[in-house]
DNA sequence: TAGATTGTTAATCGATTAACAATC
DNA sequence: TAGATTGTTAATCGATTAACAATC
């Protein structure tokens, strides 16, 4: 494992490794640093600089044999296998993000949903029974789970997220809009629809 | 309006925003940016220089009086308005989108819903109805609408995208997991939950 | 072989930080 | 006045790009 990566370019190979299966989906077999360049609107000097942090997957002359390079990208990226996530909020948001069949072929499985309000606990969202706040800590800390998602209004969502964390989560995606405090050895990862409207409203 | 400001910076604003909007809403009615970069786990250097672009928003000694700051970034951000917004497609996301709540108060108002199933067309979702694909042109040019939400799946949201700009659409928040290819004075955002999972799964 | 594209180095560009005079 | 914090400059740091030898 290469030491030090920027974090900025271990942000790009999620972009890097959605185009490339779109791009096997659509059939093709090779590609350059020039044409996914060209799909993501980066500079071919970028990718081919990224890339070669982790080994030379491409040859000369050639390009990048599509299906090697998703495999590779999949392997330094660690969703060659599958990540048990659990996600807290059984709302409009939470039930969305329960149906969603996106996470699975790449690399995430809902495993358990947990809701506060009474009235949720014991329902069916999907497949799953949404439990207690209660059961987080005994639940994650069982099934070892890593990652969990964030779903909660925001008035609520540092308490869930301390309450994750003390049970073992080490990353976190936020839907609630504000800032998580956690500790060093966590990560959080922010959704907020708003934040990203109020950065193009500036441009109109 | 001062010329050429990174769009990095831009960026941060929204989230400089929201930290100040909750600081208001616990109570307090100055703070400093040492104090605000500790919420946000940043430097007191870079949010006074980000901020000094757009002008002395701040008092030595003191430091930034909450309300007025407030509103001195909505007013950069042109959200001290309200936007309409569009949104394409009805399914799990698309409904989760119409009935948040959290959009008003920062600036943003669904103001239509497209959809192309037969059987979605015509259905309320809160307070509004379900209109065609074939409306959007006429909709988003009568109503002079400028964003539009794309909650849709991969295979088709190029081509929602296509025709939303055609409509005079100048800013896409795109759900679908794809890249959009869209002119330059269009403006995109992306929300895919799976890249901002993979971009933590590789420290854990 | 000729053409194409990688991986990598060095140069450029831009962003962040440290430091401090100004001043509330 | 003394203490605190801004706005800004200059220095540092890091990321992007251009260019090209290597090589398929």
């Amino acid at each position: 494992m290469p030491a030090n990566i920027p974090d900025i370019v271990i942000g790009r190979l999620p972009v890097y490794l959605r185009a490339l299966t779109r791009l096997a989906a659509e059939g093709h077999e090779i590609t350059s640093s020039h044409e996914l360049g060209q799909r993501l609107g980066i500079s071919s000097a970028q990718i081919r600089k990224d890339l070669s942090h982790f080994g030379g997957f491409g040859k000369q002359g050639t390009g990048y044999q599509i299906a090697f390079l998703i495999e590779q990208l999949r392997t330094v990226l660690r969703v060659n296998q599958e990540w048990e996530v659990a996600l807290v909020g059984a709302g409009d948001l939470g039930s969305a993000l329960a149906h969603y069949r996106g996470f699975g072929d790449r690399g995430f499985n809902i495993a358990c949903i947990f809701d506060s309000a009474p009235n949720k606990i014991g329902k069916k969202i999907g497949s799953f029974t949404v439990q207690p706040m209660s059961d987080i800590q005994h639940t994650i800390q069982e099934r070892g789970i890593k990652i969990a998602m964030i779903a909660v209004p925001a008035e609520v969502a540092q308490e869930v997220a301390d309450q994750l964390i003390a049970a073992g989560v080490r990353a976190i995606l936020n839907y609630a809009p504000m800032n998580l405090n956690v500790p060093s050895n966590v990560r959080v990862q922010y959704i907020d629809p708003v934040v990203q409207m109020q950065r193009m409203t500036y441009y109109l």
